[in-house]
DNA sequence: TTCAATTTGAGATTGAGTCTCATTAATTAG
DNA sequence: CTAATTAATGAGACTCAATCTCAAATTGAA
């Protein structure tokens, strides 16, 4: 019994019982995707694996949100960023000023929700909610 | 006295206000906008405007962006749609089939998320809300 | 008018992401 | 273990949204 990085003791198995082949560049993805305590984007793990074409770095992601293992999100100019998902169901903090992404449930928002459909035209589907901060850090360390 | 199109009856002079000249490739931006009953891409206003040049589109969205009478949005897959604004402060709804968006406001949302501060680290400074629906066209006439 | 400051359009450029397609790697069958 | 089948890869062209540059045109103020 391994110690879990995230909530998904073994992404490689879970892409594999979706039918998906176990690479080595999918592989090498995962295990950078696994460092990353914060949110992301593509180009940064393009950096880190030099030897993996932009593509598959793209194709690969698609795949990990398709499974639940990463989200995309948008910070407020609408940049995306890519997070790691290490809860199940959960919403996104998003510096405005160096953009870390953090991530954050609360059972408030999901009532909320469900109570909302009554004012809503239409069959509810899904929902994003992003909140926007100044990190600590920025309102501290006054940095860029 | 004239009947205001949106919540702001005169969108020229809310530029002008906050220093930005009436020209004429605004003017006809605003003008534009504001038959729009649902959301828009930036192509499509520069369609209906083949004298004004794209960047000065971008620009002219930017500035209606900060000055608060449109706001950009998201599409589930993450598809950028502006919308007019045409309450305050409010969030939007956009279908997963046609990407048509609407607004909504509601005040359980705001008092919520002014509740919700303390489970989050740094300084909330903004959020939003996007509810993805199928919308009663959609789920009715099966269309595209 | 006249002139400085702002805005504009054309077009190059960037950034994110997709597509094509020939090559390569992973499975499956034998 | 090898051959055949199928999926995945990388290179690079391409799309779409948006920004930048810069010379020319407009605007508003004096």
């Amino acid at each position: 019994m391994t110690t879990p990085l995230t909530a998904h003791p073994d992404i490689a198995s879970l892409l594999e019982d979706r039918g998906y082949r176990s690479t080595a560049p999918r592989r090498a993805i995962i295990s950078i995707l696994e460092g990353k305590q914060e949110g992301f984007t593509a180009e940064e793990i393009g950096n880190e694996l030099p030897g993996v074409g932009r593509a598959t770095i793209f194709r690969t992601i698609k795949i990990l949100i398709e499974v639940g293992v990463i989200c995309r999100l948008n910070l407020i100019d609408g940049a995306p960023r890519y997070s790691l998902s290490r809860i199940g169901h959960h919403h996104h903090t998003a510096c405005v000023k160096c953009g870390n992404v953090g991530e954050f449930r609360a059972a408030t928002v999901e009532r909320l929700m469900r109570g909302l459909g009554s004012g809503i035209p239409g069959e509810i589907v899904g929902h994003r909610i992003e909140i926007y901060v100044i990190c600590d850090k920025c309102s501290n360390g006054q940095e860029a």
